[in-house]
RNA sequence: GCCCGGGUGGUGUAGCGGCCUAUCAUUGAGCCCUGUCGAGGCUCGGACUCGGGUUCAAAUCCCGACCUGGGCGCCA
């Protein structure tokens, strides 16, 4: 006797047309139904949904039972004839013939894996495995797959090649943010904040156009909806460009991404109606922005960043997604390629409800690099092994950095960016 | 770090000094029912975060701790 598993077909591979066909299928256990004389058991898998039914007089009465009794979301395979029928959900049914429990579920369950009564975020992330089995949650991962597959063919595409850069990192930072200390045998090291000083030296390397996805880790000790301790950043450095040319990548990669989410049929799940944006993007500059705000009774001075609210009320102003471009050098790093006036050659790309990315024009003359380095407080010894890079023939070059999470949060319309994450890493939350 | 909320069965909630032996839904155990698809009907089980205080009386008011939601700051 064969295990059951052995031929298995996902509920989604199985249609009214397998009529008379003896099939396998496997999962958990979703719903159970007792008519009396009919009982109906629910199969999930990743695929979707099958129903199995069982007539009382039509079926051996041991597997009746054991039918009956299995625990909901216990995992199950059942072999049985498909039978085409109206009444059945998908058109058509799983006429049993055996089940083997693969594995028992305890119960009472820490969630409703079927919808019916809600939970909170928190109890959610607590009982993270179980609320993955529920549809949207499952749909939110598998369109962040899609998500991040898109830009990497988009990416590949266009020539760029992918690559890793360290997440342990000595000392130097970019400055802003907090690092998380961590210990590197006698010595202190740090989770790092982004890749870009790394992916600036590839630049000094020829590669010419690349991209990394990997997580980034902020130590800031935040707490709000749209924060996280573990990010995961989509950064992409290209040579020989400039600002401008990075810009319009990054337009047409987000309609990109848009549009193919918007062809994703498991988006109905998230009851969302998906605009793919049109390029290119409104581009506003900073100044525009002030003027912009102080119109809307809320006066910025020059050279200061724009608050939460002040992002808010530009989101509500424009109403798409936009650039602010010709940012003042005080408030963007020190790699940001300066222009005329005070402003450099730096952008951020915003969504009416927050920044998804920022990038620029990099610095590539090292005897400037190192004046900026020194003017923001830092201290150029420091940087040394980024600097270095800059000596010995560095292409002009500009990039930027997108936050996968932001930018799934925004397109899905997820109130809280812990919901984009498998298990999230934010102020309190270190387990699962 | 600052400012507001909230912690009631497994889950989601009602109650906000005495009518609480705590509501409703769902889940769980069991029973009835031959077409369910949030099935329906009946029975049963299951909770006031913890520690102080006020009061004749506390789930309810006060204080503290812990947990938690949101806004802001910082940051991306």
């Amino acid at each position: 006797m064969t295990s059951p598993i052995q031929n298995r077909k996902y509920a989604n591979e199985i249609t009214a047309a397998n009529e008379g066909e003896r099939v396998s299928i496997a999962g958990w256990v979703h719903e159970k139904r007792d008519l009396g004389g009919v009982f109906f058991l629910v199969v999930r898998d990743i695929g979707g949904f099958a129903q199995v039914t069982l007539i009382r007089k039509k079926t051996d009465k041991e597997l009746f039972e054991r039918v009956k009794r299995v625990p909901r979301e216990s995992v199950v395979a059942i072999e049985g004839k498909v039978k085409s029928e109206q009444k059945a959900p998908n058109g058509y049914e799983i006429v049993p013939e055996r089940m083997e429990v693969l594995s028992e579920a305890s119960q009472v369950l820490p969630l409703d894996t079927t919808g019916k009564v809600g939970a909170e975020l928190d109890t959610r992330l607590d009982a993270r495995f179980m609320d993955l089995r529920t549809e949207r949650t499952k749909h939110i991962f598998i369109i962040r797959s899609h998500v991040l597959k898109a830009i990497r063919d988009f990416l590949d595409e266009r020539g760029f090649i992918e690559l890793n850069t360290p997440k342990i990192v000595s000392a130097a930072t970019e400055g802003g943010t907090a690092l998380f200390p961590i210990s590197y045998f006698e010595r202190e090291a740090f989770l790092n904040q982004s890749p870009q000083l790394y992916k600036q030296m590839l630049m000094a390397s020829g590669f010419d156009r690349v991209y990394e996805i990997a997580p980034i880790f902020r130590a800031e000790e935040h707490d709000t909806t749209k924060h996280l301790n573990e990010a995961t950043s989509i950064d992409i450095e290209v040579a020989f460009v400039d600002h401008e040319y990075v810009m319009t990548l990054l337009e047409e990669l987000v309609a990109f991404v848009y549009s193919k989410v918007a062809d994703y049929p498991g988006l109905a799940k998230l009851n969302l109606n998906l605009e793919v944006p049109k390029t290119p993007f409104r581009r506003i500059t900073y100044d525009e922005a002030i003027e912009l705000l102080s119109g809307a009774g809320e006066e910025i001075e020059w050279g200061e960043d724009f608050s939460t609210s002040a992002e808010h009320t530009l989101g509500k102003i424009i109403g798409e997604l936009y650039f602010i471009t010709d940012w003042p050098c005080a408030i963007k790093p020190f790699y940001a390629q300066p222009a005329a006036g005070g402003t450099c050659n730096a952008f951020d790309l915003m969504h009416p409800r927050l920044e998804l990315s920022s990038g620029s024009q990099r610095v590539h003359s090292y005897e400037l690099l190192e004046k900026n380095i020194e003017l923001k407080g830092l201290s150029a010894d420091s940087f040394e092994f980024y600097l270095d890079a800059f000596r010995y023939g560095m292409p002009p070059h500009a990039g930027w950095g997108l936050g996968a999470e932001r930018l799934l949060m925004c397109m899905l319309e997820i109130g809280n960016i812990r919901e984009v994450v498998l298990f999230p890493r934010d102020r309190r939350r270190l387990v699962p």
